[in-house]
DNA sequence: GGGCCAATAGAGAATGATTTTCATCACGGG
DNA sequence: CCCGTGATGAAAATCATTCTCTATTGGCCC
């Protein structure tokens, strides 16, 4: 435990990514990591305390992971734009509470089957999609 | 033939919903009836020529029609809001080009099972799903 | 360890879509 | 044909997001 001690939760890879390693963007991370929900722009630069930073860099940055896939941005029922940490880069679908807006990440897609006959019925090549789904989690049917 | 003609394009039913029917509504839903894409507000708002109306009309009966199940509002990938007139009331999907921004209607869905398969894994009761489909039309493709 | 340069953050203003306000208007039942 | 209520229009208000421009700073090089 010397003061060499590992830094505990590396981020990512941001030097990887072309990326600098700043305070800004791993406190950040760091509040994304955190939530088990998905945030608003304004929750997570509110929860930056220590590193508070202006919200252009908040925008900046989120913009940033998403195109790198470290995160994933939806519009809820809301209309209000809201992030989540993407704990796998590998294909995941998000399923959402409607009651405490608590967020799980789904492995995988069985909807590869039902994509391939979409493709050859519409006569389409598709590229990606997006499935959003949402129900009341165990918690919240418990609390009904 | 009379001059009892049907009203031809009759409106679903503006008033069987609770609505006044008015010049606006209607030329609404026409321009969304004969769009094959998703159109933004301000499309809406400029092909209603003869029934020009103000914007805020326009985003007030949107947002009705969507709450009526009539059209669905969708996010693309350049973060801009766009309608289109749902066909079938009944569950269907949308499959959009990427490359010129044409939609077709999916009817059905495929992926009951995989909803039943997440619901036993998370525990959550699924209420509902959005899934937006991307790809590349076969004109899109010809052209390529 | 210090210096350099491009990448990044900060502040504040600008932008622009969407919404609100409120007075006027018109659909449609009686 | 009249009235009451819901709808529209115009203009202003909101407010999330983006832009601009300058000051910082990460981190590769020597």
């Amino acid at each position: 435990m010397s003061k060499l001690a590992s830094p505990a939760f590396e981020t990512p890879s941001l030097r990887a990514a072309g990326m600098r390693r700043t305070p800004q963007r791993e406190a950040i991370l760091r509040v994304l990591e955190a939530g088990d929900r998905p945030l608003t722009v304004e929750e997570i630069w509110g929860a930056m305390a220590a590193h508070r930073s202006g919200l252009p860099t908040v925008y900046r940055n989120l913009e940033r992971f998403v195109r790198e896939g470290w995160a994933e941005s939806m519009l809820g029922p809301d209309q209000v734009m809201r992030f989540v940490r993407c704990h796998s880069r590998s294909h995941h679908h998000h399923l959402s509470c409607e009651g405490c807006g608590r967020m799980v990440e789904v492995a995988g897609c069985g909807i590869e089957t039902t994509l391939s006959a979409m493709e050859k019925a519409s006569g389409f090549t598709v590229t990606r999609h997006q499935l959003h789904i949402f129900g009341i989690c165990p918690t919240c049917q418990a609390a009904k």
